[in-house]
DNA sequence: ATACTTACCGACCGTTCGGTCAGTTTACGA
DNA sequence: TCGTAAACTGACCGAACGGTCGGTAAGTAT
């Protein structure tokens, strides 16, 4: 008997070091820049051997890029709203979601780059699917804020929201470039760069009469 | 006699013709996916008149790069101080930095696909030739501010400099998909957008107590 | 043992890749 | 008008591409 005789996707371990291959090839260099061959070698296997459990490339990748949204789903759904204002739910949030895209970062860059593709056709699909989540909450916790006067209401909830997403991906995007640049210190603290970002869009950068 | 009888790099039709069409194409679909007949077919033009003008694949990506990087150093050059409060220095730049990534989107593109290649040897040079500029000219406007007193001086002005840029270059990036979620009607117009992230992180989102 | 399924592979297919070669056309100065 | 150099091309190369073929090894139910 097998180990997990699950459902229909029993899924063997051959075919999960195939996704796992494919996954981390995919994420680094897109679609068309990785081989099956390529694949193949990485995962200990034939490439006959793929197309026996991926009936072609597209499929695969497909395959590859459905196991990221899901984790990625469900990292989301894991995280709970920080209780308190709704300048620290905010901010426990976006650190939140900052620390998930570190944690993960193949599927992260996947997405990413199937979101931000263009000419993929099921790019608009995973763009709602995965940024309208946590759009959605974001655009909802900033116009609750705004609702108990905690938020100025002139500000555009979704614009707000744009730019707590905009910080986290273009951080994790960036962070192996900019480690060449030696006065961006912050991008070696992920929680210190969140910090300081949600404390300068809360707060603002401009000095206060009182203290 | 030549239209242009400059310097050593006359660039005959053909070459520009050559160096848009891979311009194009790199900047869509990142060096690996071009292939070099769909240059030539885009070009109008053969595929060993190519090799004619460029040594090989590499080279013409290089030069391909380095007009890009040209130009937008040229364009950061141009991109002269607003006067008045640190505030509308900073607002104005951002603003002008946006438009020009907006008027320029091959060339940004490309660019920013180099920047955050990770596994590109001239990654590093690129960015900080082409960010560093950027990157140092906000740091200074934020550092000026701050013994101004204009800003707060709790802030890391490497950080807030980072967070502009990537407001800008996120929004660049993403805007194409944002079409999709109807929420999201700042994306089709840049200026609001960048007045309204200015606003935020100059003064926050916070309720002020007066006025 | 038999029969069937699943996992797997070496060898190969047609096509396209980056790149080359031999040769033709074009432009221009002498 | 001629010579020469640059601009350009069709035909081709070996290698690598995505994908397929026939077949083997191992487990399992009968």
């Amino acid at each position: 008997m097998k180990n997990q005789p699950d459902k229909k996707t029993t899924q063997s371990d051959g075919e999960q070091a195939i996704l796992e291959a494919a996954e981390s090839l995919f994420a680094q260099k897109g679609f068309d820049a990785v081989s099956m061959s390529a694949i193949a070698r990485l995962a200990n296997t034939s490439k006959p051997n793929i197309y026996h459990h991926f009936k072609n490339k597209n499929d695969l990748y497909l395959a590859v890029m459905k196991t990221a949204v899901q984790r990625s789903s469900a990292l989301l759904d894991a995280l709970e709203d920080t209780p308190g204002t709704f300048e620290q739910r905010l901010t426990g949030f976006s650190a939140g979601q900052l620390h998930n895209i570190l944690d993960h970062k193949r599927s992260t860059q996947l997405i990413l780059r199937e979101t931000l593709s263009e000419d993929s056709p099921q790019g608009q699909e995973i763009t709602r699917l995965v940024m309208g989540e946590v759009f959605n909450r974001l655009v909802e916790m900033v116009h609750q804020g705004q609702q108990s006067k905690e938020f100025r209401d002139d500000i555009d909830p979704t614009l707000a929201a744009f730019v707590i997403v905009s910080t986290n991906m273009f951080f994790f995007q960036a962070s192996p470039a900019m480690q060449h640049i030696p006065e961006a210190e912050f991008i070696d603290d992920a929680a210190t760069y969140s910090r300081g970002v949600m404390d300068v869009l809360v707060n603002g950068m401009l000095q206060r009469g009182d203290s």
